[in-house]
DNA sequence: AAACATGGCAACCGCTATCAG
DNA sequence: TCTGATAGCGGTTGCCATGTT
C-alpha cells in the first residue's frame, strides 16, 4: 500500500526532493535499513542519516521511527497498572508534559503515554461529564481509581513475585513490524515500580513541581493504602488485567461514590 | 453477512529551543 | 548577532482492527 499523505495545507507545489519522499507506515525494508544503519553509525543528523542509509524519509520520520518503535529498549502496549498509577500521578504534577513523564517510565516513549492518557483517560473523563483537567476528575483519580490501582498492583505483587521474575527474564524485544498486535507478547516490567518513584532520573525529580497540594507518592509509600473516601470497594468490578479495564468502575458507580463523598 | 461505529495508536504537523558556523 | 540545520515537543489526523447493530 503506497501512502500519499495527509493532506498538506501548503498551496506551493513539493519540489521533485519533496515528491520522492515517502510517507505513512512504515515497510519491514525500511525499518531494517534504518535499525541497520543506526546500529552501524549511531544515531543523530537524522537528515543526513535518512539519505546515507538510503530511505526517502525525512530525518524527523526517522528520528520518531527509531525513537518510538524501533529503539531496541522500547517496550510498547499493555500498560501496567504500576505504570498507569505512574502516570497519573506525574501528570499530576507536570500536566501534558509527556516526554517528561515518558523519563520515568523506561521503554515507554511520550507518544504512547500521550496516546493513553487521550484514549483511556479523557475518555472516563467524558463518561462522567467532566473536563479530565477539573478538580471533579481529579479527586476521582486520586480518590478513587489510583488506590484501586495500589490496590491491585499490592495483590499482584504478593501473589505472584515469581512469576514476575520469570516473565522478566523473557523480556521481548520490540518487533520489527506488529502488523497483528494482539500476537505480541505481551511486555513486562524490569524495574520496581516503588523504586522508580524513589529514584527519579537524574536530570529531574519527580518533585519538581508541588503543584497539587497533599498529593504524592508518600501515601502510596505506607503499610495500607489510603482510604478512598470511606468507599466501600468489595461491590465494585475487578480490574481487567489488561490495563483499566472498561468494567473498573461504570460512571454510574463513581458517580454515586463522588455524590456520596460531597 | 454486511454496514456502521468506535477505539487504539502510528505517524504526521507546526512550533520552539538549541547549537554550530 | 544572525542564520540555517537539527532536535524535541505537544497536538492532531487518519488508518485499521474490533465491536455492535
Amino acid at each position: 500500500m503506497e501512502f500519499q499523505g495527509r493532506a498538506c495545507g501548503s498551496a506551493t507545489p513539493p519540489s521533485e526532493e519533496e515528491m520522492e519522499l515517502r510517507r505513512g507506515p512504515w515497510t519491514a525494508d525500511e525499518d531494517l535499513r534504518l535499525m541497520n544503519y543506526v546500529t552501524a553509525h549511531g544515531e543523530g543528523r537524522w537528515n543526513s542519516l535518512a539519505r546515507g542509509a538510503g530511505l526517502r524519509r525525512t530525518g524527523k520520520s526517522c528520528r520518531l521511527r527509531w525513537l518510538n518503535y524501533l529503539r531496541p529498549d522500547v517496550r510498547r502496549g499493555n500498560i501496567t497498572p504500576e505504570e498507569q498509577l505512574l502516570i497519573l500521578e506525574l501528570h499530576f504534577r507536570l500536566g501534558n508534559r509527556w516526554s517528561k513523564i515518558a523519563r520515568h517510565l523506561p521503554g515507554r516513549t511520550d507518544n504512547e503515554i500521550k496516546n493513553y492518557w487521550r484514549t483511556r483517560v479523557q475518555k472516563h473523563a467524558k463518561q462522567l461529564r467532566c473536563d479530565v483537567n477539573s478538580k471533579q476528575f481529579r479527586d476521582i483519580l486520586r480518590s478513587i481509581w489510583m488506590p484501586r490501582l495500589v490496590e491491585r498492583i499490592r495483590e499482584a505483587s504478593s501473589s505472584s513475585a515469581a512469576t514476575a521474575m520469570r516473565q522478566n527474564a523473557a523480556a521481548p524485544l520490540a518487533p520489527t513490524r506488529p502488523v497483528h498486535r494482539a500476537a505480541e507478547p505481551p511486555p513486562t516490567l524490569d524495574y520496581s515500580f516503588e523504586a522508580q518513584l524513589s529514584s527519579p532520573p537524574a536530570s529531574e525529580s519527580v518533585t519538581e513541581s508541588r503543584g497539587i497540594q497533599g498529593f504524592g507518592v508518600d501515601w502510596m509509600q505506607g503499610a495500607q493504602p489510603p482510604s478512598p473516601g470511606g468507599y466501600a470497594f468489595s461491590g465494585l468490578p475487578d480490574v481487567d488485567q489488561s490495563g483499566w479495564g472498561e468494567s473498573l468502575w461504570s460512571v454510574e458507580d463513581i458517580w454515586l461514590q463522588q455524590q456520596q463523598q460531597l
